[in-house]
DNA sequence: CAGTAAATCTACCAGTATGGTATACAATAT
DNA sequence: ATATTGTATACCATACTGGTAGATTTACTG
């Protein structure tokens, strides 16, 4: 719903990797970032699994962007960690049964006010790239 | 941080009180809502702390809105239940040690980021008021 | 002034999400 | 062959959220 820890830890990690420009273990990767081994590699996984990042196994091994940095997007990060931006309940649950107080079209009028919402944040978190980001 | 539920439930139950105008105990708002009555209690009361509703004890006892329904705002009732709203924890949480990535001033950029967008969204929850949602 | 209909206060409980950790396994460079 | 890296799965502790309960206080009504 909201950026949680863990989309906080996601972003860091994303710009360590920007800043580099290569290619870093986890061990280096929570070093600069300050995040715990186990819990960066746990974001790491789920970075690969979003394609966001890309990863190489074996000696030499690590960790690169799967894109330059400008293509990588605020929004990018921390929907993969955590799933598409909402508001409010309404917005992502369609079934959710917000209110009684519908209009003619059997829908209450806070879906559109928190859907507009949601989409502005959205809006606002794709407007940033790390390329911006590292500068 | 977000609207929760229990943000939801408030925003049905001021509705439902600037609909009616009139005093209104809780067991009619409970049934007019959907929203248990226990649990609406619970909510009331904040409502009350929070300046939004008044409350009479007694015999016609109940609750009423405590200003006129174009003077109460979607913020207003959100922000009463579940504080003022905040993307992430750099926001709300002055300590939080959000980054090593520091501009000159010793402030991650990120900072200003998600506080740009969390004002963006209390000044779009501030633009609506009770009077427009119960036309 | 007694009784009843309301709200209030305090406290508790359960389910879920979040943050964090452990173990066993698979792949690759040298 | 082996050390070095990531992968998969599973688990645990804590905090937050949603929801409930009981005893108390206030005020109207007859």
């Amino acid at each position: 719903m909201h950026i949680t820890l863990e989309a906080d830890y996601a972003v860091r990690i994303v710009q360590c990797l920007a800043q580099n420009g290569t290619r870093l273990d986890a061990k280096k990767i929570s070093d600069d970032t300050g995040v715990t081994l186990r819990f960066s590699l746990k974001i790491l996984r789920k970075l690969v699994s979003g394609g966001v990042i890309k990863s190489y196994k074996g000696t030499k091994g690590g960790y690169e962007l799967a894109k330059e940095p400008g293509q990588i997007t605020l929004a990018d990060v921390i929907e993969t960690v955590e799933g598409k931006y909402a508001l409010a309940r309404c917005v992502s649950e369609h079934d959710y049964q917000c209110n009684r107080n519908t209009d003619s079209c059997g829908i209450c009028r806070f879906h559109k006010i928190y859907a507009d919402i949601s989409q502005l944040v959205q809006d606002k978190l794709n407007a940033v790239n790390f390329e911006e980001l590292i500068k």
